[in-house]
DNA sequence: TGGTACATGTAACATGTTACATGATTAG
DNA sequence: CTAATCATGTAACATGTTACATGTACCA
């Protein structure tokens, strides 16, 4: 058997999967709703990596069920290969943000076209922010004792939003003009 | 000719093959001080997009210089290609944070180990926004006045980094210990 | 004259994205 | 009966990463 070097992607699959078997439609939305903030992934590579996560035994393919689903549920190695990825050190974050390119090279726009795309970007990540604190306001007091990482997430995904925000809110009038809805 | 489809990175090349003609190291470096800090990119992804590029004629090969140096220079087709990408609208940033992603499966942890693991990225990250706000103080205000977007990206970081250092602080001691550095 | 920084690139592979094809089940 | 949603996947391609090979010029 190779060593299968794990990705984080790969891992976090079989981080839920120590909950109970699921099939990829499961894995899609489950990463979606925990952990899609922060890590992005398509169905596309949930299939993949299962597969090849399986081949690699892993995981072991169960009986399909209804709509053909296809459970998995982690193996021993699965649990072993888990453990080793979780305890190494964690890589720095990566982001990519287009909008600080178009800011960057924005002299090849009309002022009030930067302007306009600014302004638009701070009503996304407000709403998101809203989004955000609608949601921690929900969350009950049971939730947050039992999983206070998730919470912790949670949580910086609204510092994360409200740091963009209040950077939005302080760019020069020269950049953003004075349309901006506050 | 194709229509070559300009991705973020190539684009970016081609914004700074404005100000002057450049080889792929130059571009290396500016793009690393310049946008590096939201955007990242490696040397092999630059000399591909620029082969790609100039192949597609948005950028002509100049004479090579010293260290077989091989200079490139922007195209009216560059131009062109380059206006189109810039006044499209900028997509959704993506964020990667390992990190989070060991915090969400923290409970297959030692909670000593997590704690460990919290407090030295923090570490980093206070030291990166001190880093920023070094360079922030050494802006001297021609610039300042010259290149409000350069000043704009940079205060980006400082603020990203100002809410990710918060969000450490007020993490949960069940989390973090308290063993932090202030 | 030997080490360091400069400079270019290729190759192989890993990961991520987009578009599409297929069919099952459920709700109206 | 039909549309929406569930569910699985493949294929093709784009992008990003890592490791390596090659040689140049400067400077101590």
């Amino acid at each position: 058997m190779a060593p299968f070097r794990l990705n984080a992607t790969a891992a976090s699959l079989l981080g839920f999967l120590h909950e109970r078997p699921m099939a990829g439609w499961d894995l899609v939305n489950t990463a979606q709703e925990r952990i899609g903030n922060f890590w992005s992934l398509t169905p596309s590579q949930v299939y993949r990596e299962l597969a090849a996560m399986a081949e690699a035994g892993l995981i072991a393919a169960g009986e399909r069920g209804k709509r053909d689903r296809q459970p998995y549920a982690l193996t021993d190695a699965g649990r072993a290969a888990f453990e080793e990825w979780v305890s190494q050190e964690p890589g720095t974050e990566t982001i990519r943000f287009p909008l600080l390119l178009t800011l960057a090279f924005g002299d090849h726009l009309p002022p009030d076209r930067l302007a306009a795309i600014l302004d638009q970007h701070r009503a996304k990540h407000a709403e998101q922010l809203r989004h955000y604190e609608r949601q921690r306001a929900e969350i009950p007091p049971s939730f947050r004792e039992a999983h206070p990482a998730a919470v912790a997430t949670l949580d910086f995904g609204i510092h994360y939003e409200r740091a963009v925000v209040s950077w939005f809110d302080q760019l020069p009038v020269s950049l953003r003009g004075d349309n901006a809805a506050q």
